[in-house]
RNA sequence: GGGCCUAUAGCUCAGUUGGUUAGAGCGCACCCCUGAUAAGGGUGAGGUCGUUGGUCCGACUCCAACUAGGCCCA
């Protein structure tokens, strides 16, 4: 210490003495750089192994990841749902559960296999259903590797060193397995059902496989010879001269007519034009004629749908008959009230028709020609040539009314976005009533906890209405439906034997055996067909729809790799109320009995910034690749964390602004505090709880409180009330209050004084809490925090820590209360020295003496805090007087005495010490 | 078109069984500090609680319709 000869310190070297803030915990995180180096941390450290084999009373924790599909980057959406996931399992984890996490990837399907002929097309390569498959798998490989990365890049622990696979061999066995299970018990048949068909991709589609866009289809009016009016509804007139009306937006199904459509209550007209009569509903006649072009006509009489049943007429095309049926679904919106059905080619048309038993007429083929059943249009694309030609027909017939066109929604091909047909076609299915099946799953959904309480609801909703599951996907990439048919009898074969025998082969093998060895090869030894003895096989070609890969995780990895059944939570998007959430839910309870989640968590969508869907074609899209290099994966997560998730959750420069701030204060607070207590030993310093200062207790009180309050909300995987809470506590019980009034006793009292190891006890638990509170969220800073706290016999690392718990005696009500009335004088003092400040009358608080006019009562008790109440203001002097007043009374003067050239404050003391005359006497006993 | 859901200050969120002038933090404005300094402190201004009806003595809170948006379905 450099002193003068007089032995006086010069004024500029008390700052040395001063005990600032010492620290090598930078104030600028720069997190795109320095994440990865936390995350090298717990690679090296094996924590992810830690958390999920570690011996604990409490048992597993398991959270079964849903597979995102692995095919190009992450977008913003699985960022949100993975950090969901590691916010629960890190807070498990810290609650003392062994918490393995499996990530998983969703490999088959329709969507890869398109990506992958395209690069055929490109290279004028026509490939084998083989070599699409080994293409398929090289391609899923590839974007496993770079979405884990991703993954892993934002701080998420897991398996990530074995993940689970759906194309793995073990995963392709067990769905394979799964199918056998559901087979055995009579829940697979096989089907003829109307569905989404492209004839540009061959397929049958899924219904989330659809989307609906603007098309322009052409609009015909289409007249109906009568052949049979039992009841003679038609009245007079000759046979020949009668007729009903369809309209219709698709000509090319006219030629797999089989019935009209009428509204049992609605009423319909009989219109006389032109000699002829025309049955049509009442309230479409003057829009129908408009659409003829026939002005003059007029309707002999009415009478309700419900009486026209039995009447026959005659198809216009072809020579076959088209009965009147009845049907709920007609409308009076478009048309004429009588609705063309072709049971072949429409969900509605096939249900009339199967009411009324007709056997659908489906004459297109997979690629939409028209087959020999569709006569003179054999041959012709549907609807290149079919719509033209069924015109051309239809008007040499000389039934053709009207044709124009219409725009209008109409679905579409999700994956080459051409329109879509429906097709009857023979099709596997899963039915979801056998054995009650439904029923089953609606009564176990009360047994599950819900989060937030309305997904039971649309779980319910979906299941009640949902028709039974198609299976088949007439496609290359996927594992294949195992049934075989007999040649000689066409028995389709899927015994528990034959299953069997194609499980185990997958297992080695995987689902490519399938399509390369024949039957034989598959097959045991001298198999023979259980209906009729035959011995000659062939097998099915299509594959199971992707979502009973998925659908199958419960039984290939909660069960098969963790060996045990259900899994605790599963956590997805609200979209997969009828994806994952669903099928999980048919597969674990047709097999197994038993849901396969305990609880299901649900999350919205990430919008932009105006509240709508993000897509690449708007443009309004946000990744988190581009936010974790600007910002740092930890704001990402605090920024996650800062939205109530439970519903939709916007994302703009704004949010991420406004969250970055908020990182920004919580890092200045970690900083600080590791600042002071840079020097504090938490073994040898620390200071008894009865001997620590008021205001220190004051905030192990507050400091109890948010623990209590925050382990609660991470209970509810309410994140946002976690953000909000501890940043209001950072922001406003620690920086605004307890560290503003602090830094004079940290800085100016003497080093190792009772009153600043008091301030630091406590500032070293708030640290120690603070960060472990914050570890499930920004979980790269508190690991960067917990390495700098002093102390020994920490956890490795933060994650292995436990989380926070408050002592008992920390929470003291009384103390509060007492506290709450001081702090009510506080904001009264700091108004009246913002009223000074303005007035020009002081710069800073600390050149201020407050005088408190108090009434007898709050007088009596803030003499007992006398002493302390400048500290507490931030001020240099306060006088307390008693008063005649109704309320306190404030007012800002001159404090009495000199600055203290070390503390800075006012006082009277200061040149009490002639070695040293410009200390008061607290510095001088510091210095001394 | 149907089902479920959402709509409170610029932003993120609270608003308990309907009850006096609707809250918080951040941001913003102004001021102070310069011993947390690309930090810190203080004060203040911001809301016709999506719109319109209705029930009620009284509605952000209950009901209905509408508008905007989301997911799912057609």
């Amino acid at each position: 210490m450099a002193r003068c000869g007089s032995g006086v310190y010069l004024r500029m070297e008390y700052s040395k003495t001063v005990n600032l803030p010492k620290t090598s915990f930078p104030m600028k995180a720069d997190l795109p750089n320095r994440e990865p180096i936390f995350q090298k941390f717990w690679e090296e450290h094996d924590v992810y192994k830690k958390m999920s084999q570690r011996e604990t009373d409490m048992g597993s924790f398991i959270l079964h990841d849903g597979p995102p599909y692995s095919n190009g980057d992450i977008h913003i959406g699985h960022a949100l749902n993975k950090l969901l996931k590691d916010f629960i399992i890190k807070y498990k984890v810290m609650k003392g559960y062994r918490t393995p996490y499996i990530p998983g990837w969703d490999n088959h399907g329709l969507p890869i296999e398109n990506k992958v002929s395209e690069e055929f097309r490109k290279k004028h390569l026509t490939p084998t259903k083989l070599e699409m498959r080994k293409a398929c798998r090289e391609y899923a490989s590839k974007w496993v590797s770079r979405q884990r990365e991703q993954f892993e890049r934002l701080g998420i622990l897991g398996d990530w060193d074995d993940p689970y696979l759906t194309m793995n061999y073990g995963y392709e066995a067990t769905i394979v397995k799964v199918f056998g299970e559901l087979a055995k018990q009579g829940y697979i048949y096989r089907g003829l059902k109307p569905i989404h068909w492209c004839i540009y991709d061959e397929t049958a589609l899924a219904e989330a496989e659809i989307e609906y866009a603007e098309h322009t289809s052409p609009s015909i009016f289409v007249r109906f010879p009568l052949v049979k009016d039992p009841n003679g509804q038609f009245g007079n007139k000759p046979a020949e001269n009668c007729y009903t009306i369809i309209w219709t937006t698709t000509p090319w199904t006219i030629p797999a007519n089989l019935a009209v459509a009428v509204h049992p209550d609605y009423d319909y007209a009989f219109v006389d034009v032109d000699g002829d009569r025309y049955l049509i509903a009442e309230e479409l006649v003057g829009k129908t004629m408009h659409a003829i072009g026939k002005e003059n006509y007029c309707v002999d009489h009415t009478v309700k749908g419900a009486e026209l049943e039995g009447m026959v007429f005659k198809h216009p095309l072809v020579d076959r008959n088209s009965i009147l049926v009845h049907a709920n679904y007609v409308t009076l919106e478009d048309g004429t009230g009588v609705v063309h059905t072709a049971p072949g080619h429409g969900r509605d048309d096939f249900d009339t028709g199967q009411r009324y038993g007709l056997t659908p007429l489906n004459p297109v083929d997979n690629k939409g020609y028209f087959t020999k059943e569709a006569g003179q249009f054999e041959g012709l694309h549907i609807l290149r040539q079919g719509n033209q030609a069924v015109l051309d027909a239809l008007t040499e017939s000389g039934n053709l009314l009207a044709s124009g066109t219409i725009a209008h929604s109409y679905p579409h091909c999700w994956r080459c976005h051409n329109p879509v047909v429906f097709r009857t076609t023979v099709q596997w299915f899963m039915s979801l009533d056998h054995l009650e099946l439904r029923q089953k799953m609606l009564d176990v959904l009360d047994s599950i906890a819900w989060y937030p309480d309305e997904a039971e609801n649309r779980l319910r909703a979906m299941l009640e209405n949902s028709p039974d599951w198609c299976l088949s996907r007439q496609r290359s990439w996927g594992v294949a439906i195992p049934v075989f048919f007999c040649k000689d009898c066409g028995e389709a074969i899927m015994t528990e034997e034959s299953i069997n025998a194609v499980y185990e082969d997958s297992l080695v093998n995987g689902s490519d055996s399938w399509f390369e060895k024949d039957p034989s090869e598959l097959l045991p030894p001298g198999y023979k067909c259980p209906k009729c003895g035959g011995s000659q096989f062939t097998k099915e070609q299509d594959v199971l729809d992707v979502w009973f890969d998925s659908g199958s995780s419960s039984r290939a990895v909660i069960e098969r790799r963790l060996d045990t059944y259900p899994a605790d939570m599963y956590l997805e998007g609200s979209d997969q109320h009828r994806g994952w959430f669903n099928k999980s839910l048919v597969v674990g309870m047709a097999t197994k009995g038993e849901a396969p989640f305990k609880q299901l968590v649900s999350h919205g969508f990430m919008l932009d910034s105006e509240g709508k869907a993000m897509s690449k074609s708007i443009g309004n899209t946000i990744a988190p690749q581009a936010i974790i290099k600007k910002v740092g994966a930890d704001v990402l997560r605090l920024f996650v964390s800062s939205s109530n998730y439970f519903e939709d959750v916007r994302i703009g420069d704004e949010m991420l602004t406004r969250v970055t701030d908020t990182y920004r204060r919580l890092r200045n607070t970690f900083r600080f505090i590791l600042g002071n207590i840079s020097d504090f030993n938490p073994a040898e310093d620390s200071v008894a709880y009865a001997d620590l200062l008021e205001i220190d207790r004051l905030m192990l009180h507050r400091l109890a409180q948010l623990i209590g309050q925050v382990d609660g909300f991470y209970a509810n995987y309410e994140f946002h009330k976690v953000y909000h809470t501890v940043h209001n506590f950072c922001a406003v019980d620690l920086s605004s209050l307890y560290l503003d009034i602090l830094k004079d006793r940290l800085y100016a009292s003497a080093q190792g004084s009772i009153e600043r190891r008091s301030a630091q006890t406590v500032l070293f638990e708030i640290l120690s809490a603070l960060t472990r509170l914050l570890t499930p969220i920004i979980t790269h800073t508190a690991e960067e925090v917990w390495q700098e706290i002093p102390g020994e016999g920490k956890a490795e690392s933060v994650v292995l820590a436990s989380f926070p718990e408050a002592r008992p005696e920390w929470t003291d009500n009384e103390l509060a209360e007492r506290w709450s009335k001081i702090l009510e004088v506080r904001d009264k003092v700091l108004l009246t020295l913002e009223e000074a400040r303005q007035g020009g009358k002081i710069g800073k608080p600390l050149e201020s003496r407050v005088t408190l006019t108090a009434p007898a009562e709050l007088y009596g008790f803030l003499k007992k805090y006398e002493t302390i109440l400048p500290s507490v203001f931030i001020v240099s002097q306060v006088d307390l007087v008693v008063g005649p007043v109704h309320e306190l009374g404030v007012e800002v003067g001159q404090p009495v005495g000199e600055k203290c050239d070390r503390c800075w404050l006012i006082l009277d003391s200061v040149g009490n010490h002639p070695d040293h005359p410009t200390l008061c006497d607290r510095c001088y006993e510091a210095v001394s």
